[in-house]
DNA sequence: TGCATCGTTAGAGATATAAGTAGTAGACATGCC
DNA sequence: TGGGTGTCTAATGACAATATCTCTAACGATGGA
C-alpha cells in the first residue's frame, strides 16, 4: 500500500517504469534495461515485466503451494516479482551469483519475511544444491515415482551460448540417472533456453534437426512449450502438437540480449521410454547421430569394428534403410539391446585418446623436460 | 651495410682458418663468379628468344655484393595476389600439372595433351616445361615409328599458336628425337635442321648439348662428332660431369679415382661384387637373416658402400614383402595353427595378397573410366582425377607403401588405437610420391640419363672438400634441376584422393583373427574381423576422423618384431649422406631430399631457394654435412642388455612392461553425484591415456631395438637438415642421437680414439654427468666416478643380475652404456691407451640466457650461467632460488602472510622450469602453473598452492628480471620488432591485411622466416569422407601474436643453431668427431678439451659482432618503405607534429579539407579542456543506484597515422665482455 | 536460329556436434558497435 | 573513433574437424517466337 518510487532523477529515465503491485523497488523500463550498463551476463535475461507477469498468472502454481520453487539466475528478478504477486509462494530461493544483481536480490530478501531468500551460490554447480539441502534453504522430499514431484519446482533461465546448451543436456541426463535433484522423484523443471534449443528437443522422427539430445529427452520427460515467440515452431518436422497448446507469445525486445526465446516444461516420465541402459543407449545415440542423415544400416558402422555382425543381430522389425534421424526413441532402444547383446561390441564406451591434453609426449626426447 | 657486411666476412675467414675450408671456401667464390659471368654472356647471348631466362617468378634479386641479404617485395611474391581463393576450379587447376605429369609418365599421352590444351594462363617459365615434358616423351614413340612428323608438329604448335618459345632443353629434346632415328641420311638432316633452328634463335651448341637430364653419354658422343664439337665446346657449368662421363665410360673404374666419379656406370664395380654386397646387407633386407654372434664386418669401399645404399634404398620395399612372405611360409609349414597365434608379418603378407589385386582392379577401372570419358559416373570422374598417379607405381608398390604407412601412422595424432583420417591420407599421398619420384630418377638413371645434378661423390675423408667443390661447381650451372627432372609437388588435395583410395582398399581386405565370448551363451567365438575401420571421435565436440586398429593387431604391435617394417627412407645410412649441393639435393641417395623443414610456407622455400642459389648457404650445408659424415655404431653390449630387458617384459628404465596395464576405476552408482560421475569419466580417460601412452612407448623401443638389430654390424651415418631456424635434425626419425636415453645408450661413434690422461678424466666426469652428479666441479665429478668404481664395475659386469646402479641414474641406459665403458678402459693395462668409441657431451648450461646474457652483457646473469670463469659451475636455477627465498623471508618478516607459509620452501625444483620456459616467453599464468605444481609437491595444500603460486611468481619474474636485466630488455625489444614488423604493410599493399612476416638472416647467411600465418582450409571430399585441409601455396594473412611471442625465442635458436654449425666446422677443420643435439656438443673423450676450446672460440666470435645492431639494420633495410600504423596522444609532441603537418598538407591542397583538419585539430584541443560538468547524483536506495550513469572517464584523444617503420633504439649493452668466456670452463661442461 | 524461362546441380558458406567453469590477471586484437 | 569485450596465456621438432543443410549462381534443356 505505501509504495513510493523514488524521484526519478534526470539521468535515471524511469519514464516507462513498470508499475508493480507490491513494494519492492522500482525498476526502470524495459529499454533501460535491455541497454542501461555494461557487465551484465549473458543470458536469458528478461527485461520486460509484463511478459512475466502473464506467464505468471498463466501458469497453475498451486501444485507447489507446500513446495519450494527454486530459481536459477533470476537476473533483474522480474519473474520474482511477477510470481509473488500472482501466488506468493511458499518458499521462492533465488541462485544468483553476479554481482550486479545484489541489490535487487537483497531488496527481495528483505521484504518478504524470508519467503523469498537469495543465495550468491552458483546454479550451474552440482555442489550449490548439496548445499542448499544441508542447511535448510530447501526441503525436498523424496517422492514416489508414481507422480510429479510437488515439494520443489526448478525454474532456471539458462546462460546463452555454449554454456547453457551444455547445462541443458546435462540436465536432461539427470532425468535417466535419476541423480541430482531428480533423486528425489519427478521434479518437474521449467526451463527458458534459446528457441533453437527448445526446438532440437521438441522435433520429431524425421526433423533434421534430431540429435542425441532430442533422444533422451523425449525418452525422459513430457516437454510443454509454455512461451515461445509467435510461429516459432511451425518449421520444425513433425512436432507434437500437444506440446504446443497456450502458447505464451514472447519478442526478441523481451530480452537483454535480443533473440528468441523459449520456456520449456520439463515433467520427467515416471519410466524412460528405453530399457537399456543408459550408459550404452547414450552411447548409439552419440555414435548414430554423427552420421545423422545416413541410412541406419551404414552409421551402424559407427559403433565399432567388424560391425556386419552387430547388422545380423538387428531385430527384424526395424527398417535399417532408414536415416537415423527419422528413428523413434523406441527404435533406438531396439538398436541399442541389440548392440547390448553384440559380442564384439567395444569393452570401453567413452571416447579415448587427448587432443586437447598438455604432457602428450611420451618418449620424452630430445632430453627437453615438461612438467618435471 | 657496411657493418653487416664486414661481420659477415669476418664470420666467414675466420671460419676457414686453414685447410679444407679454405679450399672449400675459395672454390666456391671462384665457383659463384663463374657463373655470374656465366649468366651474364648468356643473357647477351640470348636477348632474341628473351625467354630463355630460367628464373620462374619475376622477382628483382638485389645486385649481388656479398654482404646483402635476400629480400623479396610483396608484389613478387607468388600468391599475394590471388590469395584465398582455393575454390574448386583453382584446386583442380593445380592437380592438373601433377595429373599430366602423371600421365605422360604412364604413357597416356593422349589425355596429357588434352590436358595441356586445356590450361589457361600459365607462367611461360612453367609453360615450357610442361611442353618440354610433352616433348621428352615423344622421343619413345618416335623412334619406334621412325618419324618425328609428332614432334615437329608439336613444336610448330608451340610457336605459332601457343606462343611459346622453345628454349635449350626444347631443342636439346628435338635432337635426341633425332638421334633415335636409324637412317643415317634421316638422321644428320633433322639434326642439323634442329641446330639450325637453335642457331638461327641465338643458341650455342654446346649448351644445348651440356643440357642437363637429357642425353645420354653414348647421346652426348653421337652429337660431339656429329657436330665436330669437343668437350672444350660444352656449356661451363656441365663440361665437367660430361668430360668425367666420358672418361669412366672408357674404363673400368679403379678405386683410386672414386671421389671423381659421377653416377655414371653403376654396374662397373670392382671387388667383392654386387651380390656379396646384397648379401651383406641380409641384416637390413634379406628374410632369412638371423643375426649371427660374431660376424666378421667385411671392409667396403666408399663405392661399394654407396652400391649398398642404393640397393638399401631401392630394394627395400620388396625387402618387407619378402620378409612377410618368408614369416608366412614358416608359420604355414609350421603345420596347422591357432589362427590367432599367427605373426604380425604373416598376416601382413596375407594382407599385401589380397591387397594387390584389388588395386589392380582399381587400376584397371582408371583405364577404363579414362577410356570412355563420356560415361562419367560419380566414381568415374573422380577416377579421372587420381587414376594416373596410381599408374605411376606398380600395384605391389602400392600396396606395400599403403601398409608401411598404415603401421608407422598408429598412435599419431592423439588417436588411441589409429590415426587421424586426414594426417593418413595424406601422408600417405606423400610417401605415393617421393615413391613415385624416387622411381623416376631411378628410371632416369638406368637410362644412363646424365643429370647435372650429381648423384653422390664419394671419397675418402680427405678428398670430400675437393670433391664437393668441384660437384658445387657443377650444381651451380644450370643443370641445378634441369626441366626433365622438375615436378611440381603434388597438391595437398591430390594426395589425399590417392590416400584414400588406397586406404580404403586396404580396409577392405585387411583382416586380423577375433575372439571374443558371447554375452549370452558363455561361447568362446573367433571371428575374421576387419583390421583397421573407419570411425569418428568427438574431441571438444569437433568430429574427427580416424582410421581405428583392432585391438588384436594393437597387440602385435606392441610385441611382434617389426623386422621388415621399416621404410628405409627412414632409416640411417651406410655411407655418409650425398653432401647438400643444394637447397634440395643432398642426404639420402634416392629421394630427393630438402634441406630445411618448412611448414607449408612457400615464403620459407622462396627465400631458401634463393639463398641457395645464391651460394649464401655453402657454410650452413658444410656444416650438416660434417653432421652427417660422423660415422655411428651401435653399442653392442647395451643392445643387449636392451633386448633382454624387452624379451623379459619388465619395465626397466624407459621400457614399460608387457601387458600390465592401468586398472580403470570402478564405476560409480548410476544415480550418484553428477560430479562424481564426472571426475570417474575423467579417472577413466587419464588410464586410457596412460595405458596409450605406454603402448606407444613400447611400439616406439621395439623400432628402435628393430634398427638397432639391423645395425649391429653396420658404420651408420644420419643425413641432418635443418628447421626454419637452422637448428639441425637428424632425417631419420625412429632412430638418432636426438632419441631419448636408450637411443643415445645404443650409439656410439664407429672410430675409436686412444683416452689419454684427459680422455680419461672426461670420461669419469662424463659417467658423472650421466648420473646426474652435474652441478659439482669437475675434480668433484671425477672423484665421485671414482668413488662409485665399485657399483660402476658391478653394473658393467651382471647389467641385470647385479645391483642395478645404473638404473638410479638420470640417464640410465647412456650411464650402463658408460659403466662398460669405463669398467672396460680402467681394466686394461693402460687405461690412457684404451681405444675408446664413447661420445662425451658438453652442454651449454641454460644456452638460451647464454646467447641472452652474452648479447645484453649482462654481468650478473654471465655469471650465474658461467659465461665468467668461476672455480665451481653456477646453476641458474639455484641462483634465482636463493634471491626469491631471501625476498619470500623479507616478506615474511614484514608479516605478509603469504610469504610465512613459504619460508623454507623456495628450492631450485620450484622455479627451475620457469626460469629454463623465460626464455620461451613464458607468461605470468603459465608460470603461475608450473609453480603450483612444484608448491604441491613440496608439500603446500591444495586450496593455499593456487595463491601462494602466484605470488612466488610475481617474486620470481622480478628476479629473472633484475638478475637478466639487459637480456630482459632485449627480449622485449626483439618482441617489439616483431610485432612493428608483423604490423606494417608494404606501400603498395593493396588492401589492409597484414601480410608481413618477420624475417631475418643469421650470420651464417641463413634467411630465417617465420612461418606463422593464419591457415584457410577447406573441406575436401576424399573417398573416406571429407577431409579439412590447407592449400600449401596460399599466402595468408600472419598471425601478428605468434610472429611476436615466437620471435625472441627463434632468433636466439637461430644464434644457437649458428653456434652449433660454427663449431661443427671448426671442429672437422681439426680433425674431431662432432655431433649435436642443438646445444650439446659431443666428441670422443681425448678431444674433449679441444673441442672446448673451438666452441668458445665459436661463440666468442660469433658474439664479438654487434648482432643486434646488425639485425636492427637488417630490419630498417628489409623494411625499407613499409608503413605501420602508429598512434599518440593528441597533446603529445609527435601528435600534435602529425596534426600540423596534416593541416598544413591539406591546406595546400584544397580549402574545403582545411577547414575540416582545423575543425579537426580544435575538437581535439577542445576535449583536454572538457571536464566532467555532470555532477554525481546520490541515488536513495541500491537498486536505484545499480541504474545509475557511471560518469565516463576523461579520455586523452589520440592521433592516429600510417608512418614508417620506426625501432626503438636498442637498450645499452653492459659491461660484460665476450672474451672473458675464453677462460670459463663451465660455460659448456 | 536466338533467347527467355524453368529446373537442376555444383559448390560455397553456415551450422551443429560435446559438454562442467575453478582459481586468477594482464595484454592485445577486434575490419566490433 | 574508442571503449568494451573476447581471447589467450611455453619456442621448435611435429599440420590437419566433418556431416549436413541452405542458398546461390551457373548451367542446360526446353519451348515458343
Amino acid at each position: 500500500g505505501d509504495f513510493q518510487p523514488t524521484t526519478p532523477r534526470r539521468q535515471l529515465d524511469m519514464r516507462g517504469t513498470q508499475l508493480l503491485r507490491t513494494s519492492f523497488e522500482a525498476l526502470p523500463s524495459q529499454a533501460r534495461l535491455s541497454t542501461y550498463a555494461t557487465g551484465v551476463p549473458k543470458r536469458t535475461l528478461m527485461v520486460n515485466q509484463d511478459l512475466a507477469n502473464r506467464l505468471a498468472e498463466a501458469y497453475d502454481w498451486s501444485y507447489y503451494k507446500n513446495g519450494d520453487i527454486l530459481e536459477m539466475n533470476p537476473g533483474f528478478g522480474l519473474f520474482t516479482r511477477a510470481i509473488w504477486n500472482v501466488a506468493k509462494p511458499r518458499r521462492h530461493v533465488l541462485m544468483e551469483p553476479h554481482k550486479k544483481f545484489i541489490p535487487i536480490m537483497e531488496d527481495f530478501d528483505a521484504k518478504t519475511e524470508g519467503r523469498i531468500k537469495y543465495t550468491s551460490l552458483e546454479g550451474y554447480d552440482w555442489a550449490t544444491y548439496d548445499k542448499l539441502i544441508a542447511d535448510g534453504t530447501i526441503t525436498p522430499e523424496n517422492q514416489s515415482m508414481e507422480r510429479v514431484n510437488d515439494s520443489l519446482l526448478l525454474f532456471a533461465s539458462m546462460p546463452n551460448g555454449a554454456t547453457g546448451e551444455a547445462l541443458a543436456v546435462q540436465f536432461l541426463c539427470t532425468l535417466p540417472r535419476r541423480n541430482w535433484i531428480q533423486k528425489y522423484g519427478r521434479v518437474r523443471m521449467l526451463i527458458w533456453m534459446k528457441t533453437k534449443s527448445a526446438d532440437r528437443l521438441l522435433v520429431g522422427p524425421g526433423g533434421h534437426t534430431r540429435a542425441r539430445p532430442t533422444i533422451i529427452a523425449q525418452a525422459c520427460a513430457d516437454m510443454r512449450v509454455i512461451a515461445s515467440p509467435k510461429d516459432a515452431h511451425m518449421g520444425a518436422f513433425n512436432y507434437d502438437e500437444a506440446a504446443m497448446k497456450d502458447v505464451i507469445e514472447t519478442t526478441p525486445d523481451d530480452w537483454r540480449q535480443r533473440g528468441d526465446y523459449t520456456l520449456v516444461e520439463f515433467t520427467p516420465k515416471e519410466k524412460p521410454l528405453f530399457n537399456s541402459d543408459f550408459a550404452e543407449f547414450d552411447y548409439v545415440l552419440r555414435n548414430l547421430f554423427i552420421l545423422r542423415a545416413t541410412a541406419m544400416e551404414k552409421s551402424l558402422m559407427m559403433l565399432g569394428s567388424g560391425s556386419d555382425s552387430l547388422i545380423k543381430c538387428m531385430p527384424s522389425g526395424l527398417d535399417l534403410s532408414k536415416p537415423v534421424n527419422a528413428y523413434t526413441v523406441e527404435e533406438f532402444d531396439q538398436v541399442t539391446q541389440a548392440f547390448s547383446k553384440w559380442p564384439f561390441k567395444p569393452t570401453e564406451l567413452f571416447e579415448k585418446g587427448w587432443t586437447n591434453d598438455r604432457e602428450k609426449d611420451p618418449k620424452g626426447e630430445n632430453g627437453v623436460v615438461k612438467n618435471i | 651495410m657496411q657493418r653487416i657486411a664486414a661481420a659477415r666476412r669476418r664470420v666467414l675467414t675466420t671460419c676457414s682458418l686453414s685447410g679444407k675450408s679454405v679450399l672449400l671456401a675459395g672454390r666456391l667464390s671462384v665457383a659463384s663468379s663463374a657463373s655470374v659471368a656465366l649468366r651474364q654472356t648468356r643473357l647477351q647471348s640470348t636477348t632474341a628468344a628473351s625467354s630463355f631466362a630460367s628464373s620462374q617468378q619475376t622477382i628483382e634479386i638485389p645486385k649481388k655484393t656479398d654482404d646483402d641479404f635476400i629480400i623479396v617485395r610483396h608484389k613478387d611474391m607468388p600468391g599475394s595476389s590471388g590469395r584465398d581463393n582455393f575454390t574448386a576450379k583453382v584446386r583442380e587447376r593445380s592437380e592438373a600439372f601433377s595429373i599430366y605429369y602423371a600421365c605422360l609418365a604412364t604413357g597416356n599421352v593422349e589425355r596429357a595433351k588434352s590436358i595441356l590444351s586445356r590450361l589457361h594462363n600459365v607462367p611461360p617459365a612453367t609453360a615450357i616445361k610442361l611442353h618440354n615434358q610433352y616433348l621428352f616423351t615423344l622421343v619413345g614413340e618416335c623412334a619406334k615409328a621412325q618419324d618425328l612428323s609428332l614432334m615437329t608438329k608439336w613444336l610448330d604448335k608451340m610457336q605459332k599458336e601457343l606462343d611459346i618459345v622453345p628454349n635449350e632443353t626444347t631443342y636439346a629434346i628435338l635432337c635426341k628425337g633425332a638421334l633415335g632415328l636409324t637412317d643415317k641420311d634421316m638422321r644428320e638432316m633433322m639434326l642439323k635442321n634442329f641446330a639450325e633452328m637453335f642457331l638461327k634463335n641465338g643458341g650455342v651448341l654446346g649448351d644445348m648439348i651440356g643440357q642437363a637430364g637429357v642425353y645420354s653419354v653414348d647421346d652426348i658422343k653421337a652429337l660431339i662428332d656429329m657436330f665436330g664439337l669437343s668437350v672444350a665446346n660444352i656449356k661451363q657449368g656441365s663440361r665437367q660431369v660430361i668430360a668425367d662421363a666420358l672418361a669412366a665410360a672408357e674404363r673400368q673404374v679403379s678405386e683410386d679415382d672414386v671421389q671423381n666419379i659421377a653416377e655414371v656406370a653403376p654396374t662397373k664395380v670392382s671387388g667383392p661384387g654386387m651380390h656379396l654386397l646384397k648379401q651383406s646387407l641380409a641384416a637390413l633386407i634379406d628374410p632369412n637373416y638371423s643375426a649371427s654372434e660374431n660376424e666378421a664386418r667385411i671392409p667396403f669401399s666408399m663405392l661399394e658402400s654407396y652400391e649398398r645404399q642404393k640397393i638399401l634404398e631401392e630394394s627395400a620395399l620388396d625387402a618387407a614383402v619378402a620378409r612377410w612372405k618368408h614369416d608366412h611360409e614358416t608359420t604355414v609349414n609350421r603345420g596347422k595353427l591357432n589362427p590367432l597365434k599367427k605373426s604380425l608379418n604373416a598376416l601382413l603378407w596375407e594382407w599385401h595378397q589380397a591387397l594387390v589385386p584389388l588395386i589392380e582392379d582399381e587400376v584397371r577401372r582408371c583405364k577404363e573410366a579414362q577410356k570412355n570419358t563420356t560415361a562419367a559416373s560419380g566414381a568415374d570422374v573422380d577416377r579421372l582425377a587420381y587414376g594416373p598417379c596410381l599408374l605411376l607405381l606398380s600395384p605391389e608398390q602400392l600396396s606395400t607403401i599403403t601398409i608401411l604407412e598404415l603401421l608407422r601412422l598408429q598412435g599419431t595424432g592423439g588417436v588411441a588405437e589409429g590415426m587421424r583420417v586426414a594426417r593418413a591420407v595424406l601422408s600417405l599421398g606423400k610417401q605415393v610420391e617421393s615413391e613415385a619420384q624416387a622411381d623416376m630418377l631411378k628410371e632416369q638413371a638406368d637410362n644412363g640419363i646424365l643429370v647435372g645434378d650429381m648423384k653422390t661423390i664419394f671419397s675418402n675423408e680427405k678428398a670430400f672438400a675437393l670433391a664437393k667443390a668441384k660437384a658445387k661447381a657443377r650444381a651451380k650451372g644450370d643443370m641445378a634441376t634441369p626441366d626433365t627432372e622438375w615436378r611440381p609437388d603434388w597438391p595437398h588435395t591430390l594426395r589425399a584422393r590417392v590416400g584414400s583410395v588406397l586406404i580404403s582398399l586396404l580396409m577392405h581386405v585387411a583382416k586380423v583373427p577375433n575372439e571374443a565370448d558371447d554375452s549370452v551363451t558363455g561361447e568362446k567365438l573367433v571371428e575374421v574381423t576387419p583390421a583397421f575401420y573407419h570411425a569418428y571421435q568427438y574431441s571438444n565436440g569437433k568430429k574427427l576422423g580416424v582410421i581405428k586398429m583392432h585391438p588384436a593387431l594393437m597387440r602385435h604391435l606392441g610385441t611382434d618384431p617389426m623386422r621388415g617394417n621399416v621404410h628405409p627412407r627412414l632409416l640411417p645410412m651406410v655411407v655418409p649422406p650425398r653432401p647438400w649441393l643444394s637447397w634440395n639435393n643432398g642426404g639420402y641417395l634416392r629421394a630427393k631430399t630438402r634441406v630445411m623443414r618448412t611448414r607449408d610456407a612457400p615464403e620459407q622455400l622462396l627465400y631458401l631457394k634463393k639463398a641457395s642459389d645464391r651460394g649464401d648457404l655453402d657454410l650452413v650445408f658444410a656444416g650438416l654435412d660434417v653432421l652427417g659424415r660422423t660415422a655411428w655404431a651401435i653399442n653392442r653390449r647395451v643392445l643387449d642388455v636392451a633386448v633382454t630387458v624387452w624379451n623379459t617384459g619388465e619395465a626397466i628404465a624407459s621400457i614399460p612392461a608387457t601387458d600390465t596395464n592401468f586398472e580403470y576405476p570402478s564405476e560409480p552408482p548410476p544415480d550418484c553425484d553428477p560430479a562424481i560421475r564426472a571426475m570417474y569419466v575423467r579417472k577413466c580417460k587419464e588410464v586410457a591415456h596412460a595405458n596409450q601412452n605406454k603402448h606407444s612407448l613400447r611400439c616406439d623401443v621395439n623400432y628402435k631395438l628393430e634398427i638397432a638389430r639391423a645395425f649391429v654390424n653396420e658404420k651408420m651415418y644420419f643425413p641432418h637438415n635443418i628447421d626454419f631456424r637452422g637448428r639441425a635434425y637428424p632425417i631419420p626419425p625412429h632412430f638418432n642421437h636426438l632419441g631419448n636415453d636408450l637411443c643415445r645408450g645404443l650409439l656410439v661413434f664407429h672410430e675409436g680414439k686412444e683416452l689419454g690422461e684427459e680422455g680419461l678424466r672426461w670420461l669419469k666426469i662424463h659417467m658423472a654427468n650421466v648420473r646426474g652428479f652435474d652441478k659439482a666441479s669437475f675434480s668433484e665429478r671425477a672423484a665421485y666416478t671414482m668413488e662409485n668404481l665399485e657399483h660402476i664395475f658391478d653394473s658393467a659386469d651382471k647389467p641385470l643380475g647385479g645391483k642395478r646402479w645404473w638404473l638410479e641414474a638420470e640417464d640410465p641406459w647412456q650411464c650402463l652404456a658408460t659403466c662398460f665403458e669405463l669398467a672396460d678402459a680402467l681394466r686394461s693395462p693402460n687405461p690412457e691407451k684404451y681405444i675408446s668409441r664413447m661420445p662425451v657431451h658438453q652442454d651449454g648450461t641454460c644456452n638460451g640466457l647464454q646467447h641472452y646474457a652474452a648479447l645484453g652483457g649482462d654481468i650478473v646473469g654471465a655469471k650465474q650461467v658461467n659465461l665468467e670463469p668461476s672455480d665451481s659451475p653456477q646453476d641458474v636455477y639455484t641462483g634465482v632460488a636463493n634471491l626469491v627465498a631471501a625476498e619470500v623471508e623479507r616478506d615474511a618478516a614484514a608479516g605478509n602472510s603469504n610469504a610465512q607459509e613459504l619460508v623454507g620452501k623456495i628450492t631450485r625444483k620450484v622455479v627451475k622450469q620457469t626460469v629454463m620456459t623465460n626464455v620461451y616467453g613464458v607468461t605470468w599464468i603459465g608460470a603461475r602453473d608450473q609453480i603450483e605444481g612444484q608448491l604441491r609437491d613440496v608439500g603446500i595444500p591444495d586450496d593455499r598452492a593456487f595463491v601462494l603460486a602466484a605470488y612466488v611468481t610475481k617474486i620470481v619474474f622480478s628476479a629473472m628480471k633484475s638478475m637478466f636485466s639487459g637480456a630482459h630488455m632485449i627480449q622485449d625489444w626483439l618482441s617489439d620488432a616483431a610485432k612493428i614488423i608483423a604490423k606494417a604493410h608494404p606501400i603498395d599493399a593493396d588492401d589492409d591485411t597484414n601480410m608481413t612476416a618477420v624475417i631475418w638472416t643469421t650470420p651464417l647467411n641463413l634467411p630465417v622466416v617465420q612461418p606463422y600465418r593464419k591457415i584457410s582450409r577447406k573441406q575436401i571430399k576424399t573417398n573416406l569422407q571429407t577431409v579439412f585441409i590447407s592449400n600449401p601455396d596460399a599466402m595468408n594473412e600472419v598471425d601478428v601474436r605468434k610472429q611476436r611471442t615466437a620471435f625472441p625465442p627463434n632468433f636466439i635458436h637461430s644464434l644457437d643453431a649458428t653456434h652449433m654449425l660454427m663449431s661443427a666446422l671448426a671442429t672437422s677443420e681439426a680433425g674431431i668427431t662432432f655431433a649435436a643435439v642443438h646445444d650439446s656438443y659431443w666428441t670422443h673423450a681425448s678431444d674433449v678439451d679441444k673441442m672446448n676450446v673451438m666452441l668458445r672460440d665459436a661463440f666468442v666470435r660469433l658474439h664479438q659482432d654487434d648482432i643486434m645492431g646488425n639485425l636492427k639494420r637488417e630490419f630498417e633495410e628489409r623494411y625499407k618503405g613499409y608503413k605501420t600504423q602508429m598512434s599518440a596522444l593528441a597533446d603529445s609532441a609527435e601528435g600534435k607534429a602529425v596534426l600540423a603537418q596534416r593541416a598544413s598538407k591539406s591546406r595546400t591542397k584544397s580549402t574545403e579539407a582545411d577547414v575540416a583538419d582545423v575543425a579537426d585539430v580544435a575538437d581535439v584541443a577542445d576535449v583536454a579542456d572538457v571536464a566532467d560538468v555532470a555532477e554525481a547524483a546520490s541515488p536513495t536506495s541500491a537498486v536505484e543506484a545499480m541504474f545509475a550513469e557511471e560518469a565516463a572517464p576523461k579520455k586523452n584523444k589520440s592521433v592516429k597515422w600510417w608512418g614508417d617503420l620506426v625501432f626503438r633504439p636498442l637498450p645499452a649493452k653492459g659491461e660484460w665482455d665476450v672474451q672473458n668466456l675464453k677462460q670459463s670452463q663451465y660455460f659448456f661442461s
